[in-house]
DNA sequence: AGCACGCCGACT
DNA sequence: GTCGGCGTGCTC
């Protein structure tokens, strides 16, 4: 024992937000009441951060590095079950503690209560002299509500100076204003739902789900169009009732506007938003007033799930299926498997909705984990759209186009209804390939490796993977020849140009995520729902649950893109996304037609997408996987490890076989096949781990720690594992 | 993760 | 002569 050790003094763990394996300890000074859960302001190294005080165990250091707490701040602590949460989250995803406690902290200040603002009450004296204007502004103050100056002021239609004036005379009283609520409260009686007998039924079992206020899950699994949303609201509206906050989890709220109206015509209010593009004051009110129970409802994008809720009790993860869910750098985690886990700690239901659930879901409900609530079929006016494939070896393009005789000729009949037509390509950019007619040479990125995709509006070559970009040359750089370079392949601006070409006079809207940001993708999607568009021509993002009313048609220019990129979801991941592109079509009661251009009509995705017949997909998929030793199914681990080269990445690849040579199957894929970021100048590549438990993952990380790449954080684990078998 | 410190290249 | 690139190391 040294001698620092009898001074007395407290001391309690800090979750810091940094990857420190430990939180680290700090003196609590005299007075100061803090437990777990509280959030205080730490000294770290130079500056000040905020941290969670926790219960974990902490390594024993110098009390010479010892400092104080600085602060406590005026903010309830976080609730044990997000304690329980947070550590859970940390170990399952092989996180530090502290990134954990990072995602919870991620707001600049809202662990203070919000400052009441200054405002203004009618003080009961009329002015020394009546004008028109005063009048007004007295009529609406002399209920005695208090105002914000410049509130009063544009509601009365006056200038701020009349206000001023009054002021001055004592007619009102300066007043602090405790700060509004970013939302309304929800009322669950605004507008009851008309449900059919299927939807009722379905509803009336979430409902009682809630009711029991116990943990379960169930799997709303219902065609797009069945009214999965309605059904949903009347569980939210009864955890409502019963007095508990919601979470709505959506793969990409921002875009969805939708969703919030459709929520706005139901409850008469607008739920709470939580994702990246909000605004960072909107940011704090948020959180400050969902970890006071202000904000009941919350629709938010994945890291919303680690708002500090306090009386969560429902959880609704929409669109289960989508890869949106998972964050992929830092903590890596999906956002679905982890609300089923907040769902298990908190003793609370979770429902999880998709027109297209992932394969491990259906199987958890196979299985009876979860419980399977199915819709079917497309109520009131949607009609489902007639699909078709088109077989390109029998109705090939004309030369240099990509749009098969039969799909122009489908455009051109909906051109001539004066309904509008969606062409759909999940390819950026003009190109994916460019190489020299002369020698062959192609344009490969200087960073990875994978080809450079032309942008031809932008006039640039592009790596899709790592963002490198360069001006695209008149010459080949390798032989020199001017002007024979040939572009391969088409993305969404080629389909534009042939479009183009084909109906001069048709009026034409490309939505692709790098042609704009999100406020001019929502002018543009309202432009298209107008009808101010004839054709649109898009990437995935046309895909996400827009409707468009007068869309009766859509054509998958290249359906079989994505069947053959080496990931073993690829055939789940094709149907889900087809499945949803072709359900933009038919939501008015016309009649609407599905076109999958496709080399491969036998396909077994191409064939469930045409009949419509997902049970028999999701049945052979499910034993493929058997087969292929994936199950059960979501036991799928992967490592993304950071390697210069590809040959580097399978040395690694290598180490881990002889490691764990029990493993099924380890693949290396590259980033050409798993689109990463590229860190620091170098490749991520990523390992799949195959048929693994998370003990098995876990035994490859300490492989790869103890004999791959040294560099601290170089190496990450993405336990992509089914959450139930952890509980 | 941040942030400071520190050591080498092109410029007001 | 400095400004600024990012490699290295540390934070209770």
């Amino acid at each position: 024992m040294s001698q620092d050790s009898f001074i007395p003094q407290k001391t309690v763990p800090v979750l810091v937000p940094m990857p420190a394996e430990r939180p680290y300890s700090y003196a609590v000074p005299d007075g100061m009441d803090v437990r777990a859960g509280s959030i205080v302001r730490v000294p770290l190294g130079p500056r000040e951060v905020a941290g969670i005080v926790t219960d974990g165990t902490t390594d024993s250091i110098d009390a010479k590095k010892l400092r104080p707490i600085s602060e406590l701040f005026d903010c309830p602590p976080v609730d044990d079950g997000m304690l329980r949460f947070m550590r859970w989250a940390a170990d399952y995803t092989l996180s530090p503690p502290g990134m954990v406690a990072r995602m919870v902290l991620r707001v600049p200040a809202a662990f203070d209560p919000e400052p009441p603002v200054p405002g203004l009450r009618f003080a009961g004296r009329e002015p020394d002299r009546m004008t028109g204007a005063r009048a007004r502004v007295l009529e609406l103050a002399e209920g005695g509500m208090a105002w914000t100056r410049t509130g009063l002021a544009h509601a009365a239609g006056v200038s701020a100076t009349v206000i001023d004036g009054l002021v001055a005379q004592g007619v009102f009283e300066q007043v602090m204003i405790p700060a509004r609520p970013v939302v309304a409260a929800p009322d669950v009686d605004y507008a009851k739902a008309s449900l059919s007998g299927d939807q009722s039924e379905a509803a009336d079992q979430l409902v009682e789900a809630v009711a029991s206020a116990s943990f379960s899950v169930s799997l709303l699994d219902g065609v797009t169009g069945s009214g999965k949303t309605e059904v949903y609201f009347e569980a939210v509206a009864k955890a409502i009732e019963q007095g508990k906050q919601v979470l709505i989890l959506l793969p990409e709220i921002a875009l969805t506007q939708q969703f919030l109206d459709r929520f706005h015509d139901r409850f008469g209010t607008k739920p709470a938003e939580w994702h990246s593009d909000l605004a960072p004051r909107m940011r704090e009110r948020v959180w400050r007033q969902v970890m006071e129970g202000q904000v009941r409802v919350v629709a938010g994008a994945r890291s919303a799930l680690f708002l500090p809720f306090q009386e969560l009790g429902l959880i609704v993860v929409d669109e289960e299926h989508d890869p949106a869910y998972k964050q992929e750098d830092r903590v890596c985690y999906n956002a679905r498997d982890m609300a089923v886990v907040r769902g298990h700690i908190g003793g609370f239901p979770v429902v999880l909705a998709s027109a297209t659930p992932s394969i491990e879901s259906q199987v958890n409900a196979n299985q009876g984990r979860y419980n399977r609530i199915r819709l079917s079929g497309r109520y009131a006016e949607a009609a489902m759209p007639d699909l078709k494939s088109i077989d390109m070896r029998r109705s090939p393009p004309r030369p240099g186009g990509f749009l098969s005789p039969a799909l122009v000729e489908a455009v051109n009949q909906t051109l001539q209804r004066k309904e509008q037509s969606l062409l759909f390509l999940n390819r950026r950019g003009y190109a994916p390939l460019t190489l020299c007619r002369v020698c062959g040479h192609r344009f490969q990125c200087p960073d990875c490796s994978s080809w450079l995709v032309e942008h031809r509006f932008r006039g640039q070559l592009v790596c899709h993977q790592c963002g490198h970009h360069e001006a695209r040359p008149e010459a080949c750089p390798s032989c020199g020849t001017l002007d024979h370079l040939v572009a391969c392949g088409p993305g969404v601006e080629r389909i534009a140009e042939e479009v183009e070409k084909t109906f001069p006079d048709a009026r034409i809207i490309v939505l692709s995520s790098d042609l704009m940001g999100v406020k001019r993708l929502r002018l543009e999607l309202d432009a298209i729902a107008k009808g101010e568009a004839d054709i649109v021509i898009g990437t995935q993002l046309v895909a996400k649950g827009h409707n468009f009313p007068n869309m009766t048609l859509v054509g998958v220019v290249d359906a079989d893109l994505g069947l053959a990129n080496g990931d073993p979801r690829a055939a789940e991941r094709t149907f889900q996304l087809l499945s949803q592109v072709t359900g933009r079509a038919g939501r008015t009661g016309k009649k609407s037609l599905g076109l999958l251009q496709t080399y491969q009509p036998d396909h077994p995705v191409m064939r469930a997408i045409v009949s419509g017949d997902a049970k028999a997909f999701y049945e052979r998929e499910i034993e493929e996987r058997e087969r292929s030793s994936l199950p059960p199914f979501g036991r799928l681990g992967s490592l993304i490890i950071s390697a210069a080269t590809r040959q580097e990445a399978e040395t690694h690849a290598r180490a881990l076989r002889r490691a764990a040579p029990a493993s099924d199957q380890i693949s290396v894929l590259g980033p050409a096949e798993a689109p990463l970021a590229l860190v620091r100048g170098r490749h991520r590549f990523r390992l799949l781990v195959h048929g693994t438990r998370k003990s098995d993952i876990q035994g490859f990380i300490r492989v790869m720690l103890a004999d791959g790449p040294k560099e601290r954080g170089s190496t990450r684990v993405q336990v992509d594992i089914d959450p139930q078998s952890f509980l």
